[in-house]
DNA sequence: CGCCATTTTGAGTAACTTCAAACTATGTGG
DNA sequence: CCACATAGTTTGAAGTTACTCAAAATGGCG
């Protein structure tokens, strides 16, 4: 169940069954199932529980009152929804699903007992918090300096990237289910400008684009023009000093 | 020393005699004067200690390999500039002053007993950590999807706001030592643009720019126009649960 | 097969950028 | 205290990028 971010935490340092059991009994604790676009939680409401994604995208979005929508970060299984929010009185922002998907629903106290419980996992949780706070950072610059190619080619690796991080990549394809709208809320682009800028990328030969299936046949040359250094997600094992021992 | 990060504390939750004192000592154990723009971390650098903004305006910025620039959060005083960063190995963007600085330079281990003796102030530490992080989602909204002149608005709200939670705002005025190139790399335009929209803007008496001084005449106006709402700065005392109740 | 969502196309337009030069503060040394 | 240097702001004109609107094509699915 929690698979997918066991293995985004063990990118930071490497759990204990212990840690591991955990993380799977809390996840198990409570389902849902959610349909397609579907909100999580909205804008000004009080969460009551941490959610995790156990299967299938979501997205943290916000709207202006006219409707511009911007979508602030994708949300991939092993992502957890609503961290912050035990201290925030209420959401600044709202929640919805991508695509057909389920989540674990946690209640506040095993969070806090698992945090109680295990540094490491404390810590692991951390990195995981500040890792999102990078990413928001690089989504900053990615909206503010980048042109419209570099734009779309930099989303595209990491969702690809972050993806093959929890092992969902099969070779060089990945899912994609967002629609092309959904792409332009993430970058800040129009729905027809997204459309001609993957059709400029597919041009080139970096992207593929079948269903709701990508394909990158040369991540190397898509990173490079979209000017990607991935330091930014901190995948470098930085916690290797809290490393568990057992097989 | 500590003032504005205790005000600004105090907007979460009412901290108590030995908070305050515990946060006093922490900003005065050693502390380093700046310049006019100087970097005070690098990216790719190993952070050591945290540093406090004391007084003095910095930003957080990264740059791309042709040297476009994006500013992703401005710093002012009471704000610390790399908690994160005792958790990840390397910062993914650097920091540098905008104006002449003090900066208070905490050592990690103080840091880390204050969070241990106080789960107030550990609270209220945590809270700001997740403000900032809704600033940088509320970014993400402005490049995204807001025009130069809502964009430029917005952020003059946010300044003008968080100045004023600090106490540094003189009834409708504060500082604004950021150039028009700096204002520029924070919202993603150019400075000649950055020029023509605050003439827009003190053509219709929103603004007024005098030297290093910024006035907003009629602030409810400007939040208008910048379709600003403030949820995402919490200021609504959402820690008071933990109140300390010392005079 | 037919419906609805999504992608694609075209044409015209608006917003913002670039470049280059002029102007205006601010501060420094004589 | 003035003269000069420099950083920052302002202006104009031309160029680009991305947007809007509207319609046509495609694709997935019951």
């Amino acid at each position: 169940m929690a698979t997918y971010l066991i293995r985004k935490l063990e990118h930071f340092t490497r759990l204990s069954g212990d840690d591991k059991q955990a993380l799977e009994r809390a996840a198990s604790l409570r389902m849902r199932r959610l349909g397609s676009r579907e909100d999580i939680i909205r804008e000004g409401e009080t969460p009551k529980r941490i959610n995790l994604m156990l299967d299938g995208w979501g997205c943290r979005y916000k709207t202006l009152e006219d409707g511009r929508r911007q979508i602030a970060a994708f949300l991939l299984p092993g992502d957890l929804c609503d961290v912050p929010m035990f201290i925030l009185s209420q959401m600044d922002h709202s929640i919805s699903s991508l695509s057909p998907a389920t989540v674990a629903e946690i209640p506040k106290e095993v969070i806090l007992d698992i945090i109680d419980a295990s540094p490491r996992l404390s810590r692991a949780l951390w990195w995981n918090a500040l890792v999102e706070e990078a990413t928001q950072r690089e989504w900053t610059m990615n909206l503010g300096r980048r042109d419209a190619l570099e734009r779309v080619a930099h989303l595209l690796c990491e969702v690809f990237i972050r993806l093959r991080c929890v092992g969902l990549t099969d070779g060089d394809s990945c899912e994609l289910p967002a629609t092309q709208a959904e792409l332009g809320d993430a970058t800040g682009l129009s729905t027809v400008h997204v459309n001609r800028t993957l059709q400029d990328l597919r041009a080139r030969g970096l992207v593929v684009l079948k269903g709701k299936t990508l394909t990158i046949p040369d991540l190397a040359a898509l990173q490079d023009i979209a000017l990607f250094n991935a330091n930014y997600l901190h995948l470098d094992h930085a916690g290797h000093e809290l490393d568990a021992n057992d097989p």
